[in-house]
DNA sequence: CGGCGTTTTGAGAGAGCTCAACATCGGTGG
DNA sequence: CCACCGATGTTGAGCTCTCTCAAAACGCCG
């Protein structure tokens, strides 16, 4: 949210929510928009008997119900699913703020279109099924410069859950890489090998 | 694109691409961006090796490259995976017209923020493994308001890769809801059956 | 009728998930 | 300094589920 000028994050509020706590309920009108600084909202939605559906489960650092600028009801619950803190920006201000200041405007335009950018790339890498292939295929999309170092940020547990495998898929698929002579591993980086590209 | 006004459309272009013929290529100046009328665009990096590791593919009716309007240049392949259609909007002249039309801009915000929410639902979507649970999901998230009613459209098939599975596992799957009385079909529509949803 | 695409069902294999045990490492407190 | 603890990392075995390949029924349209 390093966009934002000063004056947004002035004007915004943080409210911290327990488990299970409604930050805006289906129907309510819409209020404002958010940003999840720590902990997890998700959006929920119920169906007749009450059983409950989830459309979205955020994270740390993400905007959250930012299509609600452009409506008047929430269309569905967003729930804490954690203790959460979220700073909470005023509809109506956002878009005073656009009006006055074209460039946030296109700021924002700019976050929207990185987020579908970042998203449109998850979704492909899902459609791959094979652990072996999907890793791959992490590897080299996230390479640096050089295109054969990849810097391991958090564990190898957290790069499960972003890649949607289990840990143990994870580990046993990399130990073969690195068996076969593909990839070599230190604590803290990949290095691709040339074998892997071919 | 029906929230482009006219004069937008009518200061774009309209380009047609062969099989494998680029769009744009990474390091490209970007002059644009587009929407697919007809065909399917591939968003592709290349590895030194010469590999192609896809990004992004797209759907008909999409936007195509949207991100590139705040960026310099191109940083990968835009690449025709079939006989492809595209409309071109010229990136200079869509930024003057959000300064001139506030409204446009905000019109584009609309469209983006949605984007995003459907591709993180479809993302949350594909995180459920099982077949039954992800169709289940489907089904409650697209039922109508009495939420029981689920319109078909479109072919089984096309459901099938929709949901990111071949299609006879949904045809099992649905089967299966079926035989169990949790669903009942007709050739237009699916209705949800109480038991369902407990 | 004949052909094409969708729908359906069958059998088999492979891949990843689950459960489980154990190693490793860093921190914490006695 | 050592014992303990929790979280991460690692490997094993079995199972389930979906994918793949195959074949056939069905419906639609020329």
């Amino acid at each position: 949210m390093d966009w934002l000028p000063r004056s947004m994050i002035n004007a915004s509020r943080v409210r911290t929510l327990g488990i299970d706590e409604h930050l805006f309920r289906k129907g309510d009108t819409v209020f404002g928009i958010f940003e999840v600084i720590k902990g997890r909202l998700s959006m929920v939605r119920h169906t007749s008997e009450g059983q409950k559906v989830v459309i979205h489960s955020s994270l740390e650092g993400s905007l959250f119900a930012e299509a609600a600028l452009f409506a008047t009801e929430y269309h569905c619950d967003g729930v804490a699913v954690e203790e959460t803190e979220v700073r909470v920006f005023d509809k109506d201000a956002v878009f005073a703020a656009f009006r006055d200041n074209p460039e946030l405007a296109e700021n924002f335009m700019a976050v929207l279109a990185r987020q579908v950018q970042v998203l449109r790339a998850k979704l492909e890498q899902r459609s791959i099924r094979s652990a072996r292939q999907r890793l791959i295929h992490h590897f080299i999309l996230s390479a640096e410069e050089d295109g054969r170092t990849v810097p391991l940020k958090g564990t190898l547990k957290d790069l499960a859950v972003e890649l949607g495998l289990t840990h143990e898929a994870l580990y046993r698929t990399l130990a073969k890489l690195e068996k076969e002579g593909l990839v070599e591993r230190s604590a803290t980086v990949v290095l691709l090998q040339p074998k892997l590209f071919i």
